[in-house]
DNA sequence: GTCTGCAGGCTTACTTAGTAAGCATCGCTT
DNA sequence: AAGCGATGCTTACTAAGTAAGCCTGCAGAC
């Protein structure tokens, strides 16, 4: 129909489709990426995608994974606290960059990154003398208050000025209350995060030294 | 067209859409939830739900504060630590009789019943002696917690066998440890939750006892 | 009693999404 | 040269949200 086009075009891959959808999740959210954008995104029609990916859930999986294996794991050799919070913030850090990720874990297991993550983080903290159980709860632990945080600092900074959480705050004075110190200190995230993070970590602490 | 039914249908309202919205969910899941669906669960066509409500993102607002004041609320009189895990408790209880609001909370304010809860949990903690600053701490990372662990354990009793956290373990020394002593012992989310939770709350006191 | 307005439900139809089925073409192998 | 497989294209179907406008029966007003 139209010219061929004269420059030829790399070839479509597995790889290619992926890195493509995770770019375009990043730069337009999650909601842009449908087949036909993200073909035309490659110079490509939204069924020659379906050569490559079995379909959207396999992109979805795949995105996922690409993320999961960006968040950093620790060495081998450093002392497990700093391991583990180096490894919490990274992972916020992660998730703080791709944002829709978020909620695509909640439904997918992340495949094989989601297992070498799990691995390694157990592996230090048994190497601490944690035992298995206590190393399980330490992970547990950890991991729901770092994705909980996540998902809330990405839920509030995402909601847009003058949602439900002001308006009749007339009747609830502690909500008042911290609304305006949090205006006055300028609220900031990260120390939410750190302080909750040193806290978890000091209590694990506790737990280590009774193995 | 059709026979007209000579039962009369009770009217519709927006209470009654909502509560048929979430009835819906709860039975066969989030996605189940169209507008075309709902509208057959109630004897009518898609169409005329738009009399009642401007369209399915204030359904999805609407079932999810039904949600939230499930939430129990804390009497203002008991001691800060069991009213703190009291409300852990019963917020885990109401997302898992309602999994598929985690995921919609994400993206919603909560509307008023949000910000009830806030008010209600923060003035727990002023009463017991917590400064604002820690007593925003506090909530903060109670409720990262919870919230975390929450999704956590949905998204793994959901996973269907079979995923790829089983397969490969052979070069995951620890998880296949993990997993094994996991089948050995019957793995307990429960004890899991409480686990971090009081750790959490003897953290929590600690900085109390300082303020 | 008749008329009228309108609230509440219905019909149709448009848009966007995912994807099944089959066609076309290009380049390499034999 | 002939054939063939891989890669991309075309068409079309289904499901979902929802805009626009129609229909009808009931509540007062006269």
């Amino acid at each position: 129909m139209t010219e061929k086009t004269p420059t030829t075009r790399p070839p479509l891959s597995r790889d290619r489709v992926l890195a493509a959808a995770l770019d375009l999740a990043d730069r337009h959210g999650l909601e842009a990426l449908t087949m036909r954008r993200l073909g035309s995104e490659l110079g490509v029609e939204a069924m020659s995608l379906y050569k490559h990916v079995a379909g959207k859930d396999e992109i979805l999986d795949g995105i996922v994974e690409l993320v999961l294996v960006e968040i950093e794991l620790p060495p081998a050799d450093v002392e497990w606290k700093d391991a583990m919070r180096e490894r919490a913030r990274s992972v916020r850090d992660v998730f703080r960059r791709h944002a829709w990720a978020i909620g695509l874990l909640e439904s997918r297991s992340g495949g094989r990154a989601a297992a070498v993550y799990v691995d390694a983080i157990i592996g230090v903290l048994r190497s601490a003398g944690f035992t298995v159980d206590d190393a399980a709860h330490a992970f547990w632990l950890l991991d729901s208050y770092v994705y909980g945080h996540v998902v809330q600092e990405t839920s509030i900074t995402g909601t847009p000025p003058g949602d439900g959480t002001e308006d009749g705050a007339g009747d609830l004075p502690h909500l008042a209350e911290l609304t305006r110190r949090a205006a006055v200190a300028g609220f900031q995230v990260d120390t939410e995060f750190e302080f909750g993070l040193e806290l978890i970590l000091d209590g694990l602490e506790r737990v280590r030294s009774r193995d």
